[in-house]
DNA sequence: TATGATTGCTTGCGAAGTCAACTATACCAA
DNA sequence: TTGGTATAGTTGACTTCGCAAGCAATCATA
């Protein structure tokens, strides 16, 4: 029936050690600073991440296509998370004069105002969770090392 | 109002670049590993990782609350994630004779097999989206610096 | 032995996100 | 001009998962 024994138990995990690892890594960092972000600003580490993204972004627009690419969401989920940030008020929409089918997302002075306050708390709390286990030298290591994975849609990409 | 304006764009990436880098190939990679893992076999990553989990556990079976614990998830995501492998034929309850409270989730032979086949396409997606990156060395690098991550309730985790 | 705390597990509910389908606009080519 | 195709965006149905609440069993302690 078994055409062939895997190997032994250890060596399973062996094979993918890694991306097991980045696998419970981010579970568990993704957990731990949402929950902080939720507590102390009301907002989910994809709202902060679109809000970043925003916030660095040219005249701080971003067409909503383009923020779905960057953050890795699909259109309609874009779609969705914004709608929160609108009702909030961070967040406008703004209608893109010269092609029609385009809506441009917007951050209000109340967005750019949440951002920078969140910004403070959120970089402490990455600071603690994960950049103070690692020297400077490892912490451009490790960037370029999950660097060279594959993005997907990397064609829009700016990150 | 803004009482100190922050540093220049592309500043705040750097900030915590590495971070990033590893929110963007968890999201990219997921979704292309799910997404092959499901085409080729119906199962999602997470159902991999607990039939992982499961088949290198000693006699193939773990507590369910060692195995939510282990693969990061919440006792009652544990539940639902286990109806379904369940209700394919994959995994078995067994209640414990020593502590009423506590049931096993067993691999049954069937889920055996359905680990095997899926085991060697899906480590071949693995090494080609991910593993392929790296050198030897790289690749043990990697692991050890994600090992350094905090993983929340890591008593008893076992990765 | 009785009581209170803890542990394992499940269920109701809600949040978040995907896919498929649809609309509207833009572009391209005959 | 018209017809076909691609792009931007939204919506509905569905899935997945966490939290809060609850139940049952166990353990600790008096």
């Amino acid at each position: 029936m078994m055409s062939q024994v895997l190997s032994t138990q250890t060596e399973i995990a062996q094979e993918h050690r890694a991306w097991i690892r980045l696998l419970r890594a981010h579970s568990a960092l993704t957990r731990e600073l949402s929950g902080r972000l939720e507590a102390a600003h009301g907002l989910s580490l994809r709202d902060y991440d679109v809000l970043v993204q925003l916030y660095s972004a040219p005249d701080r627009r971003m067409r909503r296509i383009d923020l779905a690419r960057t953050v890795i969401l699909s259109p309609s989920g874009i779609t969705r998370l914004l709608e929160g940030l609108e009702r909030a008020g961070w967040v406008a929409k703004h209608h893109c004069a010269s092609d029609a089918r385009v809506t441009y997302a917007v951050l209000t002075d109340a967005g750019v105002a949440k951002f920078e306050e969140a910004h403070v708390t959120h970089l402490a709390d990455i600071e603690e969770l994960f950049a103070s286990r690692f020297s400077g030298d490892e912490h451009d290591q490790l960037a370029e090392l999950l660097g060279r994975l594959p993005l997907a849609d990397a064609g829009t990409c700016n990150a």
